[in-house]
DNA sequence: GGATGTGAACGACTTCACAGCG
DNA sequence: CGCTGTGAAGTCGTTCACATCC
């Protein structure tokens, strides 16, 4: 709708070389990181294409060429330096500082998430948690006390909170999605099944269990099938 | 590595016209489902690619190719009928039937998820639990039996399991992984920030929070900058 | 008029294939 | 020789634009 009409969206000069870092791309750094540390501590110090393509079920040309977007950093006929590989790779994702985060929901999921150590490693500290029931509310989870909903602009600014995990129930979403905002929460990850509307500024990305579980039934009825 | 060389993979004739079923747009089924299922209580009896388009943020043309995929179900100038519409996604998802899913690993996470109503609502009932921590098992879970990994194999032909939940910690992962397809599961859906190595014939769908999270972080990171 | 269905253009991502260099 | 870095080719998915039909 109201798009441009003919031949419009020309762009520079032929192609060019710079291609824009894809947002697949940016989800494989984060495999690629995950699947490095361990080698870094296991003394592995150089790491082939060819390596990390087979253990990560990709192809060599591939890890190539996400690699080539952190800059020249191997050395052919040997391979990438682990060290180097893993500091530019958290450079690249933003995750060579602490994030701190919130979380606006304490059931079973927020539970889950704040004792999953994965988060911790990467530099992702949980400061602050919200809750409207009234039980909860006053309550400490895992050394943190659980905050009213109206506290939300408090203890957003007084935590340094930029990230909050959204683990309310589908019809609360939106409402506290917008008070995260208001408070001034930058990124938001959310857990809640239906889709956000958020001003542009503010990053999303969106984890829909249910959506995971029906692809998955639809993979293996089509094994089944044809 | 050692895939073929030149000519190689010619497909039948020109590009025909059936374009196979994209992964992503397997994934947008599931999203249109969802939202139209409160469509059809509500009465609303028609709805048109434009609507659903704006409402889930993504354009009219998108849809329409989508749901192309579903035959012609569609009336020109009206719409699509709500109920054919979702029945048709029903049965393309192959969730136009029920699924039985054993949950490997009773943590938080677990726990989370079979409270989670939208499983049921989309088909999908949980028939057995299983655990390693010997505190466990005999216990029950919103209602289900903890069972002992060695009882894998009875307990997932008796009940009929063919999807698996896999919440277990990394290091387990793989080794619960192979005793669910040794029981005979035939898709996982895994929780374990680790890739599993399956047999082609066993359908995976990954969710990793860790890498979600780092998403998010290089979404916002990226905002600030340029 | 209004909305679907769809070839064609376009753009994004992946793989190929090889030059370049340690 | 082995492995990286990268244009070029290929594949896949999305958007455009319009014929078509109620």
């Amino acid at each position: 709708m109201a798009r441009q009409k003919g031949i419009g969206t020309r762009r520079a000069a032929g192609n060019g070389g710079e291609t824009r870092l894809s947002r697949a791309a940016v989800g494989r750094f984060s495999l690629y990181l995950r699947h490095l540390e361990p080698f870094e501590r296991e003394g592995v110090d150089t790491v082939s294409s060819r390596r990390l393509a087979q253990e990560l079920g990709l192809t060599d040309a591939q890890v190539r060429k996400d690699i080539a977007f952190l800059g020249s950093l191997g050395h052919r006929g040997v391979g990438y330096p682990t060290r180097d590989l893993i500091a530019a790779l958290r450079r690249r994702l933003g995750i060579d500082r602490q994030w701190n985060v919130a979380v606006a929901g304490v059931g079973n999921l927020a539970r889950a998430l704040l004792r999953y150590r994965g988060f911790k490693q990467q530099g992702f500290r949980i400061v602050a948690l919200f809750d409207a029931d009234p039980a909860q509310i006053g309550r400490r989870v895992e050394g943190l006390e659980v905050h009213a909903p109206d506290a939300l602009g408090r203890i957003i600014g007084q935590s340094g909170a930029e990230l909050a995990l959204l683990t309310v129930p589908a019809d609360a979403a939106q409402g506290v999605a917008d008070g995260l905002v208001a408070a001034g929460i930058r990124g938001i990850l959310n857990f809640a099944p239906v889709v956000l509307r958020l001003p542009k500024h503010i990053s999303l990305v969106a984890v829909d269990l249910a959506i995971q579980l029906e692809q998955l039934a639809f993979l293996v009825d089509r094994q089944g099938k044809g």
